[in-house]
DNA sequence: TGTTGTCAATGGTAGGACCACTCGTCCTCT
DNA sequence: AGAGGACGAGTGGTCCTACCATTGACAACA
């Protein structure tokens, strides 16, 4: 196939609404603007962006979601935080090099999750997370890693702790934690000791102690971040980033 | 005044995107789509919906940058991911009684951020705390209830954590915090023992020691909720949710 | 058989028209 | 002079239409 040349990389064009919300998170630093100040119209940054209305608003619709502004109709749009203007999880979790701290993350969201679980737990939480452990036993035994189960398991406990911004926060880094999972899983010998782990996790809440169900959450992720790691590590050393 | 009729209440139109974006998540629901699958083009959509293509597009481009659904330049829309289809953090933190929930969440992150921040702050992170703790002593001494210098402290401790996913989180909830921070220091006497409680953080950090900076941030979180929950519990019972 | 050109499907951007909401201004009536 | 209301400018919200850009499939061709 000869050498890869930089220069023909396939030059992923962005959408031109996300040229615009980048540009507006260099405005909101440059002219230091402060929360509750109003942008300037949609037909002004138009014009002086040379791009439509249209791109302009996109921008503006996605920057709403986000919760960096809010666009009240007939005033403006008006700034509601600075820090982390314009950044997205997903956009952070798509650069790879994040599994660490995608790992920490998890851990410090589960660990809670699963304290909180072992505290308010219902019978049919206890019955949906027995049911995931089965569907993780047999998977195994038909020779699969056990991903299904072990996804459902661990968002058993999410339901169980009845904590919407916990699970919504969790449900946010979904698709990096399928992939650690996957990995994880992946090493030899480790879908039935992962089984074990969770067998713990729910005795700590089954038997409504916070405080086990915890310390068990912590040692299997524990397990999962070291297996993770040891093949992540060696391609790191700088972080990937692209600062300005 | 009389009495408040719910039906004359406001009438605060929602956006049209919004409402798109709403159906959208009950198609998805409703016609079992999997990850992965593609959804029925945007004139399609436009059509069947009765709103114009732009409408369309706007709820596209929220539902992607949250992370739901990717779209593909000459394919289509594809969905990536199903649970919490269509919600927002801002909108679930917006709507109040959420204030148990967040602060448990809280409790979550910043004990993992204190944590990694005694192991890997340097001497401009301590440097930045101490001058946080600084602005909010001077704050109290004068009157005030010392809000900016305790942001500042918990955003100096994110920052040195090192850990760009568990920042975007905690900045994610930052105005619900802000608010259960005013909340809380609001209390007669509480600024005073807030500083103190800072200042153990701090000295768990300063020392290198994960363990004694996660206990402290722990208790510290704790007795701000103790505070915050007096207040709202008594309001409390139902969820306030608007479940279909 | 493999290569290439073409075309339909689909998302991306532009521009203009018009509607809806907000707020300040100015006029009118008392 | 003050209170109330009418009006209009500014700004976001929606629609429409045309056209560009990318992709994938299929047919035509060598």
């Amino acid at each position: 196939m000869g050498g890869t040349f930089a220069a023909l990389r396939p030059l992923g064009r962005s959408r031109l609404y996300e040229d615009v919300a980048h540009r507006l998170s260099q405005f909101v630093r440059e002219s230091a603007m402060a929360p509750g100040d109003r942008f300037p119209p949609e037909r002004d940054l138009s014009q002086q962006l040379s791009v439509s209305r249209t791109s302009v608003r996109q921008a503006l619709v996605v920057l709403q979601a986000q919760g960096f502004v809010e666009v009240r109709h007939g005033e403006g749009a008006f700034l509601r935080r600075t820090r982390g203007f314009g950044e997205s999880l997903p956009k952070l979790l798509e650069r790879r090099r994040r599994l660490p701290e995608v790992l920490e993350a998890r851990e410090a969201l589960e660990v809670k999750l699963a304290e909180l679980a072992a505290a308010r737990r219902s019978a049919g939480d206890l019955l949906a997370m027995r049911g995931a452990l089965r569907v993780m036993e047999r998977e195994i035994r038909t020779g699969a890693l056990g991903v299904a189960g072990d996804a459902d398991f661990h968002h058993a406990i999410a339901v169980a702790a009845r904590n919407k911004v916990l699970s919504h926060l969790i449900d946010e880094m979904a698709l990096a934690i399928q992939e650690s999972r996957v990995e994880s899983l992946s090493e030899p010998g480790r879908p039935p000791r992962s089984l074990k782990a969770h067998e713990r996790i729910l005795a700590g809440i089954e038997a409504r102690s916070p405080a086990r169900a915890a310390q068990a959450m912590r040692a299997h992720l524990k397990e999962v971040a070291d297996v993770a790691l040891l093949r992540w590590q060696p391609t790191d050393g700088s972080d990937g980033d692209t600062e300005e």
